[in-house]
DNA sequence: AAAGCTAATGTTATATTATTGCAATAGAGG
DNA sequence: CCTCTATTGCAATAATATAACATTAGCTTT
């Protein structure tokens, strides 16, 4: 049952667990908010969760027909919408694709790392950045409401491929 | 001939001043570097530089008809990666949509404020933010490449009309 | 100037991403 | 069980972006 195999914040983990932990999580928030956390969401949320890269809405859609529900865009792009309104995904904009949100806490500032080479989407929370952007923000009169930082680069295994 | 109306950096400015300063720096970064500075590219800067809001490839297609030049896409979005390459524009991505940029200095790690009511889109220099997210990227074995903050919010003008 | 080269632009077609509007259905709450 | 609302299914289309190839403009070499 245990597999500790696949690579995850560029270490090792227990992919397994760490799926399952997530869809629990998401199920107990959305009893908790009397949200509805339908087959087709679960499904969604699901894919998104079996990788650490980020999947496009069509990508989802193809996944979706082969476990048996309707491939017709707006299905996929409403399933995405509800995960990433409540925490459970985010969009990757730059590549206009979808990631599962691996932070538990809700109403962070995420920062994406993604592989240029394996386009594996590490998820980091912010750190002190934020108050300078507000700061700086706040001194041009500007209120942050919301900030996503998507840094490109190379991840640990590829730098090693060269 | 002096227009001191426009908002920049939610502050009061010259903007044509502000417009042909621009123009005349990638002039001669072109001249430089033995870059072809085309009407074609020249006038899509300037189409952007009368903005301070982000222009969609289209939006900046049906410029380009009226003045004259073809409006097919791969036009338009051909001029835009070339300014987007040199560091002359930047793509905001959230928007899919383009902003001139400017800061005169290249190589940076851009911060672009986004104003959800105007859609103005005023760009920083991002401060020692980014140092942060190297050393958290670093701590996980990634090579940060590139940066890209955008932060959605209400700029001071909107701010004042609710 | 002519021939040959390279970079840029023009043109056609098509791929990819995303939304609108409306009909059918399932689930929550009385 | 019935009603109401949220969700899903479906068809059409909008918006964003690129591929492939032809043409033109500007240089370079002869």
């Amino acid at each position: 049952m245990e597999e500790k195999s696949a690579s995850f914040g560029f270490e090792q983990h227990d992919h397994n667990l760490c799926l399952s932990k997530a869809i629990q999580a998401a199920e107990d928030y959305c009893t908790k908010y009397k949200l509805q956390f339908t087959p087709l969401r679960r499904k969604v949320l699901e894919l998104l969760l079996q990788e650490h890269r980020a999947l496009g809405a069509y990508a989802i859609l193809d996944l979706l027909r082969d476990a048996g529900f309707s491939s017709q865009p707006p299905v996929a792009y409403r399933a995405l919408s509800f995960l990433v309104e409540h925490g459970f995904a985010h969009k990757i904009e730059r590549l206009n694709a979808f990631v599962a949100c691996t932070l538990s806490d809700t109403s962070h500032s995420p920062i994406f790392m993604i592989c240029r080479k394996c386009e594996t989407v590490v998820e980091a929370q912010s750190l002190s950045s934020n108050l300078n952007i507000s700061a700086a923000a706040k001194a041009k009169g500007f209120e942050v409401e919301q900030t996503n930082l998507e840094a490109k680069g190379v991840c640990h295994s590829c730098v090693e491929t060269v």
